[in-house]
DNA sequence: GTATTGACGTAATAATATTACGTCGTAAGC
DNA sequence: GCTTACGACGTAATATTATTACGTCAATAC
């Protein structure tokens, strides 16, 4: 497996992710249980079982702020560095964007402070465009 | 009240504030309602209410990646901008930082991208100077 | 063949957070 | 003075999020 491919999902985990491609946005887990009962899901662990590969797999984000999941939002879905997101606090909408400068600058502490950094996570909280013309 | 000083806590603010500053890191509402049962302390709400205005008051922290709560350690502890955090997934240990450089680049995109922005978190996780040595 | 490994199923439980409802004290308006 | 509004508080119940524990099964390594 290279860095820009996915290893095989299991069933389980194309369920998971599957779910959340087709939710376009945010889902909890427990969110993606009830989506999967249907399908035979029943207990949560399953759910985040799955989840765990798949943000391992850098396929799926994990908001912290919500405790939410996102399937990433780039084509090939693997593999790419730290992403940041844009969370509308209206219409639930998250953004996902990739803030180089701010991603070196924070490398930049790490490396100054002899922080050995394994896990960014960046989330802004607001109003998107879009609901501010609406409001 | 200007921007750079605290409004009167309450008893209650001013326990679980005191819990956090003594801790000198991250607690959860759970932990410091174990802390305060002797002073009377009943019910997580007690905790969760004192923590939401001290958290609106910018004197406490909410560490997302945690769900836990830390005491600004800034010395007025009111009124600064974002602050970053970087935890240390080994001992524990949570710096807190002001990178004006970040908070700069992410105000950026988010006036490009016509986001009302109204809290942000950044959370760095890893190994900190000190683990790493003794490692 | 048998030991190891990784995914899975299920149940139970832990940890985190909120809703609902009533009380009390204080300060503002009349 | 009275009373109205408000903010903090107390308590109970409950909702939401996440993990631990234990056993099964299939694929692979030895």
């Amino acid at each position: 497996m290279t860095a820009h491919s996915h290893p095989q999902l299991t069933k389980n985990q194309s369920m998971v992710f599957g779910s959340l491609s087709e939710a376009g946005g945010p889902l909890t887990a427990y969110a993606i249980l009830d989506e999967l009962r249907d399908d035979g899901f029943r207990a949560p662990l399953q759910v985040y079982r799955a989840l765990d590969k798949l943000v391992e797999y850098g396929m799926v984000h994990r908001l912290e702020s919500l405790n939410a999941f996102v399937a990433c939002s780039h084509k090939g879905c693997s593999g790419h560095g730290t992403a940041a997101f844009a969370i509308c606090d209206k219409c639930g909408d998250v953004r996902e964007f990739m803030p180089d400068e701010v991603v070196q600058s924070l490398k930049a502490w790490t490396e100054s402070n002899g922080f050995a950094l394994s896990r960014t996570t960046i989330e802004l909280r607001g109003i998107c465009k879009n609901c501010r013309k609406v409001a």
